[in-house]
DNA sequence: TAGTGGTCTAGACCACAAA
DNA sequence: TTGTGGTCTAGACCACTAT
């Protein structure tokens, strides 16, 4: 049984209430015999389910489980897509643009390719639920992602580029800033211009490396938060 | 050696820029041999680096050394307060308030203590250079920080919980968003009311689990940006 | 003092990339 | 095919907590 696995089961049976009794999980030792593996992968297990805000380990005395990480929240630290983040509501995209462009300047540096490289520029308003959340504004370099329609870019792209293009989507540098909506931003978004948006810039990159993706993300300030865990040791 | 120092090696070795004719570190095996400890400790060290944004592992191809993270930007994943952010700059914390209150229920849920424990309220400016950055508003829990004055709130408060009290903070949980700026707050900040503002919500625990402090961070969308690596995989 | 997580060793084999 | 990082085993001892 691999880490993944062994950790996929312990958040499990966290979600089931399992360790809700003692607060904390089975030892270190035990987690190896109930599993039949090694320390290895029990650590490796419990190291991603504490990156991911599920647990604290404190020598001498055990693991523990916390609280329910915010609901409602866009995780800043792991992200497949609007869709996985909040799976029980509707979800709806709604595609304002969608053209090849070549690349001039100031675009060949943002996405790090040469100019003259084509490049889908696409800008999409998303809704969750009811509630207007967000503007996209993304540049997707085209010699990575060969293929966009409307149809695709209104489903999960993530899923497309990872299922359908089958390319390993690796990390992203995100910068997060406010700034006051432009007159375009917020009529889609059903805002004054002038009022508060929260923006998160992102610059995707494949596991090799490869930069695929610069956007630029406008969120309604009253409808989206975002959620991170930060180490302070 | 342990793998932290190795870490800090390594980290040493990039910004002096020893890796830039391949863009790779050498081998997990040449790590190895060159500092004289095992793949755990090589591996231990790159994932800690990798973590935090300083390189990424291509499996069957090396490790990569990644661009300079983005500059001026407070880091979301790991904090050690506003000095360690930006030690080229000078910090100036202007204490507005500082007094010891009786949690009433809101405060109590909030910081995770009973009713009618003792707390440090606090309001805080922060400036960096010339420039008003944050106002800060925070609960102390006093049973955990005993004790707090103006002269301490204005210096390093995480130097001083850490060093002084010799407590071992650990993690905090954030939650990020935007709103329209109060007057109070604007006042503070040389904006005006109604202005966006950029806020961050701090939960931080102590490594053994405590919830120690509660704060809302109120940040001048002009000059704060802040800086995370996502996870896509 | 006993129990628990943290660090470390010395191996082995697998999965993937590049030549 | 070779070299690289990814996973895994089976141990050992250390650091810290709780009793």
């Amino acid at each position: 049984m691999k880490y993944q696995e062994l950790a996929a089961v312990i958040k499990d049976n966290i979600d089931h209430g399992a360790y809700h009794e003692t607060g904390k999980l089975p030892t270190e030792d035990s987690l190896m015999t109930l599993y039949g593996v090694t320390r290895y992968c029990v650590r490796n297990a419990v190291n991603m389910l504490v990156e991911q805000g599920y647990m604290y380990p404190v020598q001498g005395s055990g693991i523990f489980v916390r609280e329910s990480k915010k609901v409602g929240c866009l995780s800043l630290h792991s992200t497949k897509g609007l869709a996985a983040e909040f799976p029980n509501e509707s979800i709806r995209t709604t595609v304002i643009k969608l053209e090849i462009i070549s690349a001039d300047q100031s675009i060949a540096e943002r996405l790090k390719c040469p100019e003259c490289t084509p490049v889908y520029y696409m800008i999409r308003l998303r809704e969750v639920g009811d509630k207007k959340f967000a503007v996209e504004y993304d540049y997707y370099n085209k010699e990575i992602i060969r293929y966009l329609n409307r149809e695709i870019a209104e489903g999960s792209l993530y899923r497309y580029i990872r299922n359908d293009l089958g390319l390993n989507i690796g990390f992203a540098d995100k910068v997060i800033y406010g700034e006051k909506l432009e007159k375009e931003t917020a009529d889609l978004l059903g805002l004054n211009q002038g009022d508060p948006a929260i923006v998160v810039e992102d610059d995707a990159y494949l596991a090799n490396g490869q930069m695929f993706d610069a956007s630029k993300v406008v969120y309604h300030y009253k409808h989206a938060r975002f959620f991170t865990l930060a180490d302070m040791k």
